[in-house]
DNA sequence: CGAGATTCTGTAAACGTTTACAGTTTCAAC
DNA sequence: GTTGAAACTGTAAACGTTTACAGAATCTCG
């Protein structure tokens, strides 16, 4: 079905009777058109239909009014919920949103990527810092103003805005740790290919030694972000021999599986076991028990980001990186052990 | 920042020594080059980091491999699944999909539909069949494939794919009256703008008629689709003189949040309350009790809707309309009523 | 009313591609 | 070695905008 011919910046100047520079200049608001003349192209766009052509523009431009987002999925609140609050932020300067999913993969990632750049996105915001160099050195040779997001630290010749993934699951650690727990389990998000998940398991491992407890591999177990792999590694998690008292999740989706899983074995949450999640999704609180967890204020984050990028298009220095404040929220899925009954001959209560 | 200039096709040209004609025809393989030229010009291609100027092309083709799709919102699992099925569908045949939301806002929908034709999308992929004259006219005009999905029926001049949202709320009625309940509330999405929560709402009623019950005011309320307003919503109903015996809700995250608030009010679910929700995501058959809902294959759904699209970018005349098949899926959440307590004076037990 | 300043408007040249058309090689066969 | 056909390749004209530049109209004042 070939288009019959839409009408061109030229029919509308045929129209109304003037030049395609005056209707431009009308359009665009660029530079002062008699009154008459513009009510005049005003009514000969309404009356032909004409929109402007965005390739066209982008091409004469130099720039498209569109930045780009890539998102490892689109499958989990805490993306849409960043989808939303760059939209919002978007819409007040008019630019347009441009979303593409890399499934966890580097190589879709650059692949959406590029053609993003192909499209002439005028910014990019990229989730993490672990993007191929191949990427890094295509988006520097085209200068695209680029900020990385929810990762800590940003390279140094980077820009970004995150949280420390690591030192978050270190104030988690310290918690359990406090209350008393020494068996503490980590059910993980997949850390191939995603810092951020590789960051909280590395956090909790390290808070773990510096308090003389350790993470053997029979308590880290990995799973995809999804119910039904929470609950099976649960499970898998709780056939141990000396089963954890307390289970850190990778995100609050891993921990509602965990949740769901730990009730149906008829394990009471939280004085046989209690589980904390990350990200502070809607659902955390809303949960019996509701859920302890690490709230990461994405809105905040992702404006922020938006505002990181728009200031660059505007010619300005944005601040180089920027730290988002995360912090624990403690709530009703985690507390004290059950008084530990010792396994063989334990030394210490 | 001005972008250093980037390298065109004539750069290419220039490096690899032919013509930007041979160039293109490497590029697009649309026609033969002796290898030893192809070999050259992808060296030079990779050497100069060249990407083909998207803009430019499409304003040459008159397209530009891009396919745009709006829905209400993407805080939503049932839509997440639909961006996914699209893109997998899309990635088949090389196209890119643009992604916007109207936040279930017509005139947002509009806006957002027509910035993707003055992108140049080859095709438009719409949530239901409520909008605007004036959009539908525009598309007309431009004839740019569009479908029309979840909705149901299709319009006479649209093409699209969708269920009948009445008559499977029909089934769910059907269902809960044979089971014995009389007193049968709907906790309903906003249906203002909305014409699937609509036709839900009017499925239930009609069905509650035809077997001789009603949908007083009392028993319908309209709550955003989120957890919170269902907690509420549930809390309203349930504080009526008669309160319901079952409660059928306008979709999955509306019923999860008034199992949540049943369960917080100390309601068994489902011995003193029946729940049913809408559209089956993951978490209805993971929930505690599984939650007794309607199944929309929205994968199958969405890629039929991709296919029609393409289909009629090929030329082809895809079939107008699809009705996919949706079916009540009876879990733990919904059972015969208590037996009833009749209020006051009551006649039939 | 005329001159000069001011305000609008139009002409035409890019922007980066693709592709019809024409031109150049190359090859096979005499 | 010609010749004709076949196989490649290049030239140049769109595609739909924006905008520098120049030209036309209008206005302000003396």
């Amino acid at each position: 079905m070939p288009d019959k011919a839409l009408p061109t910046i030229g029919d509308v100047a045929l129209h109304a009777g003037v030049s395609t520079a005056t209707v431009s200049r009308v359009l665009n608001r660029t530079d002062a058109v008699r009154a008459s003349l513009t009510a005049k192209v005003e009514a000969s766009v309404q009356a032909l239909g004409y929109l402007p052509h965005a390739g066209a523009r982008t091409m004469k431009l130099h720039r498209s009014g569109t930045l780009g987002a890539i998102f490892p999925t689109i499958d989990n609140a805490i993306f849409a919920k960043a989808i939303d609050a760059l939209q919002r932020r978007l819409a007040e300067t008019g630019h347009q949103l441009l979303i593409a999913t890399s499934d966890y993969d580097p190589r879709t990632e650059e692949r959406a990527a590029l053609t993003m750049l192909a499209r002439g996105v005028d910014g990019l915001l990229l989730c993490g810092c672990g993007q191929d160099a191949s990427l890094l050195a295509r988006l520097r040779q085209r200068n695209v103003p680029t900020v990385h997001v929810m990762g800590w630290p940003v390279p140094p010749d980077r820009i970004g805005v995150g949280f420390d993934n690591a030192r978050a699951m270190g104030q988690v650690v310290k918690y359990l740790v406090d209350l008393g727990h020494r068996r503490i389990a980590m059910l993980a998000g997949v850390t191939r290919d995603n810092d951020r998940a590789a960051e909280r398991v590395r956090g909790v491992r390290e808070a773990l030694l510096s308090a003389g407890l350790e993470l053997p591999a029979s308590r880290l177990v990995e799973r995809r972000y999804g119910i039904a792999p929470a609950r099976e590694g649960l499970r898998q998690l709780m056939a141990a021999k000396a089963p954890p008292t307390a289970i850190i999740c990778g995100n609050d989706v891993l921990a509602f599986g965990a949740l769901l899983e730990a009730q149906r074995l008829g394990l009471s949450v939280p004085a046989e076991l209690s589980i904390v999640g990350f990200d502070d999704l809607e659902l955390a609180a809303q949960l019996q028990p509701a859920l302890t967890t690490v709230r990461v204020p994405a809105e905040e984050m992702w404006r922020s980001a938006a505002d990181r990028v728009l200031a660059a298009l505007a010619g300005e220095v944005p601040p180089r990186d920027a730290e988002i404040q995360v912090d624990l929220v403690v709530r009703e899925s985690s507390g004290p052990p059950a008084r530990s009954r010792p396994l063989r001959g334990a030394q210490r209560g």
